[in-house]
DNA sequence: GTCTATAAAGGGATAGAC
DNA sequence: GTCTATCCCTTTATAGAC
């Protein structure tokens, strides 16, 4: 590993840790800086802001997601799905108002700190790509992936407003969606719902929510892709 | 009007004309009082914070949303519901990067300059309020609601990565997502639908984004609510 | 009680030396 | 790559005027 590297991830190791602390509000750069062992002009010179920070944390996190996706044993298809959220919350646990953090760059969609900006793409690919797996051989697989995705957002948010214990709530949440959304995934595929999936597939794809016509998309990320909407 | 209240909407017509003329981040404190003619200490005398001034055009957005839809023709219920989405994208037409400051204070939950907190409950409510008059008579009408306007919250962050000229994407999109739900929301008439809508209502109920139990809620807001979760 | 001006603290970010 | 020095900003504290 090189110097510059070994020293980013001591200043992002040290971040992290002072977030968890006192919240992303109470740290300032030069407590980063001083835990870093270093000073608040050369923290700049690896991270430029304060969010590329949180943004630095989104991509470990996505490393780690996908490790303990892995480590899970597979089960049928809302065991499967039900692992991804629940590993993801396993993962976030401690760290809501670091969450919180980095919702907030979604409302910057102009700078290159945004959660939904072109330099996370990589990282909402592979978010997606989780779950298109645990779907395996569902009809519309890339579809129905996104779909899970944006419910695993709208989970994060809840989750962050979410003091329960334990989280309990954020937990019997994402049980709940399950129950109500595994069955009629598994309805995608009824020739009845092909019309059906082919206008929802059309709007999305329209809206650049979707890759446009991939019927089977290859294990490759990233093949064309024309338009850069989030 | 007192002098109270005209000194606070001289700061805030102030502060909306910079935010849409330089952006939030492009105005400080200092630009907004000296437009509205008094020192920086004296806007914070009126408003605690800069986001408050969001919070505070988030506010006067909903009186104008409401103002915008009585307007309206009815129409059939397709027609109704596009008008509560299609006058709110006219409403914030040229309020793109506000809209993204307000967007950010979704994520510090504990600050009351949040959209999601308790200080805006209201102005919430009323949004769905807008989405129960639209479907008047449909069953399930508050559950539908919430749900339409959750899909109004996405259409919004949607409209604020949306660079199309003329938002023309976003108009699209509401439009495709239309297509798509009216006839899903009417067919909870179906008896058939009933033991799913019980499901989901109850799941909603349980994470506290519905008021549990009232199938046909009065016109009067806010009657028994006993969780405050958004 | 309502409002305003002034001063200064404290933090994010940058410039330029080493 | 790293440091020091510095700019500009939000926000708070204070002291008083209407």
């Amino acid at each position: 590993m090189s110097k510059r590297d070994e020293t980013r991830e001591r200043i992002l190791d040290a971040a992290l840790a002072l977030f968890r602390e006192r919240g992303f509000d109470g740290t300032t750069m030069r407590d980063v800086a001083d835990a870093a062992g270093l000073s608040a002009g050369a923290a700049y010179y690896h991270f430029a802001s304060k969010e590329a920070l949180v943004l630095a944390y989104y991509a470990r996190q996505m490393d780690e997601h996908e490790a303990a996706v892995a480590a899970t044993s597979e089960g049928d298809l809302r065991a499967r799905l039900a692992a991804v959220f629940h590993t993801k919350l396993d993962l976030v646990k401690g760290d809501r108002r670091l969450l919180g953090a980095l919702l907030r760059t979604v409302g910057s969609p102009e700078s290159d700190a945004s959660v939904f900006g072109p330099a996370t793409r990589d990282v909402r690919e592979r978010s997606v790509a989780l779950f298109e797996r645990a779907l395996d051989e569902s009809p519309e697989r890339h579809l129905v992936a996104v779909a899970f995705w944006a419910l695993l957002l709208g989970v994060l948010v809840y989750f962050i407003h979410d003091d329960s214990p334990g989280a309990r709530r954020t937990r019997a949440l994402v049980d709940d969606a399950l129950d109500l959304t595994v069955p009629v995934a598994s309805m995608a595929a009824l020739p009845l719902a092909a019309p059906l999936l082919r206008r929802l597939g059309d709007a999305l794809a329209r809206a650049g929510l979707v890759t446009p016509g991939s019927p089977k998309p290859p294990r490759a990320r990233a093949s064309a892709r024309s338009r850069g909407r989030p």
